[in-house]
DNA sequence: GGTTGACCTTCCAGTGACTGGAGGCCCTAT
DNA sequence: ATAGGGCCTCCAGTCACTGGAAGGTCAACC
């Protein structure tokens, strides 16, 4: 399969896919004209690729994932361990998140909008 | 006011604010000795920059926003518009990161993590 | 056989918002 | 005079791509 395909099926640019042969992830075949020869296997892997990244996990976590699914004797403990510290991670997040809104929303509800130059939303930004 | 001082007072680290100097939303002063000096007004925007950085804002809603701050004529509707726009994008970054967790948090559920090999973690990863 | 035009290749540079480090000047205290 | 800490600039690195230039390859059509 050439890279157009493999894109397609797996979802992801060709350009990512080929950032992920550079730094290791897959290691396509290559045919004589040069071009690269993707397997099943390798689409497998794209598409592992393309989930997990879609669930949050860093690159390198997702090479700890790969090296797991690569790994027919691992402990399925192993894998649910980076799962729920990026789970604790995720839910950080979201924390900080649902802080920040918080004070945006209250600054934004003390605003009038209209055409005045009076704003609490600047002058909340100033004070410490 | 030396930088160390001002990165202090403003809880900012001071290769930060050297960065926010190169990007043009600060212009300290210059001593004998090449040293910036800050004025009370640079102190200011600099706790407004890391108050809004910290709301998430990105650099260049900070510099729109520092303009607002600037124009002693602006409306509050100018100020609560980029406010609100910024608003839409951190529900729309909660409400991925939650449907992130609810994807992720079923699949630990689903996995015994235990020491065997069997991973629905990783099997759910690997199908589309 | 020539010519499109799509597809593939590599390599270099840029993104955002810093952060780290090297190498060197300046200031104060001992 | 020397030790230390603070300040300066400049360059490189981070993360995970993304865009673009310059050029090779392939299949189809005339």
């Amino acid at each position: 399969m050439n890279i157009g395909q493999v894109s397609d099926r797996a979802g992801l640019p060709a350009k990512t896919i080929r950032y992920y042969e550079d730094i290791g992830l897959i290691a396509p075949e290559r045919g004589d004209n040069g071009y690269r020869d993707f397997s099943d296997t390798d689409l497998h892997r794209l598409v592992f690729l393309g989930r997990a990244r879609g669930l949050g996990f860093t690159i390198e976590e997702c090479r700890t994932l790969l090296a797991l699914y690569d790994d027919k004797s691992r402990a399925s403990a192993d894998v649910k361990r980076v799962a729920q510290e990026h789970l604790v991670q995720i839910d950080a997040k979201i924390d900080e998140l649902k802080a920040m809104r918080a004070t945006l929303s209250d600054l934004i509800t003390a605003c009038a909008g209209d055409h005045r130059p009076n704003c609490p939303i600047l002058s909340g930004l100033a004070k410490a």
